[in-house]
DNA sequence: TATTGTTATACTCTATAACTATA
DNA sequence: TATAGTTATAGAGTATAACAATA
């Protein structure tokens, strides 16, 4: 048994690096990387166009960074930029019907990864283990309250 | 109490990506970098010189990599290249005191990091963590036999 | 004067390919 | 011929600074 502080922090490590990869690999089996994704699914959960500013701080990114994620999002014809129907600087950044498609897989995927690597443990086991991390999370200082 | 599988692997993402952030600070403001820091401690954790070739297996990375890593490493004055006694093509890598001692700083930080985020929950609980982090390990194709 | 997005530039992680010296 | 490490090049994440258009 286990109970060392450290080296319980040390599997969140290798737990996210391990199915962090396996999702790598899969998002660039379809030209995607983890950045993109989560534009796409930004937008997607949103269900709304948003202006690129707000994107920036939706992923706590500069500006400059959210110009180059979406130029490829663009490219790649999963996303859209639409002129701001009263802001002239603004640019709205929406999904396509690709975008949204390829939105909706990586959400499926996601889900049945998780019940492939969690399904078979029971839901006491599954509660207990997000104790522990919403525990940790808290001792970290909180930052986003949900909205 | 959550079981959603879903959520609970987003758990460890969120807790990967917060903790990875305030290790990413610190270790910068010693001028490190997460795979720098890595390099450090491999050398430190084997206490002996590696060859190159032999790192880049170790960090699962290409020789190239490597290359540039040592010679960050050695410009900072935390590791020291010197030729391989019997194989003139390969040069062995080590630490220098001061790599020795920011790599003890490392493992220090780790174990009060994790002392500070875990030490307040019951030992059961922990171990009830570590069981499903290694469940879910186990699920993914095993890779590594422990050595 | 403040804000939105862009161009310009840079650092780091990471990879592949071509090449040199050596084995 | 195979191996160790390097130079050359490249894509991606990420950042700051300067700038244009607009508010």
């Amino acid at each position: 048994m286990t109970t060392d502080p450290a080296a319980a922090l040390d599997k969140v490590f290798e737990l996210a690096g391990r199915i962090g990869d396996l999702m790598q690999s899969d998002l660039a089996e379809h030209g995607l990387t983890p950045a993109r994704a989560e534009v796409l699914l930004v937008l997607h959960h949103r269900r709304e166009s948003l202006v690129q500013r707000q994107l920036s701080e939706v992923l706590r990114c500069t500006p400059r960074h959210v110009t180059s994620l979406v130029d490829t999002l663009e490219a790649h014809g999963w996303a859209v930029r639409t002129p701001h129907p009263s802001d002239r600087r603004a640019t709205l950044v929406g999904l396509t019907s690709r975008g949204t498609a390829e939105a909706e897989r990586l959400d499926t995927e996601r889900r049945a990864a998780a019940h492939a690597l969690l399904g078979k443990l029971p839901a006491r086991d599954v509660a207990g283990f997000v104790r522990v991390a919403d525990h940790v999370l808290d001792q970290l200082t909180p930052q986003d309250p949900p909205s």
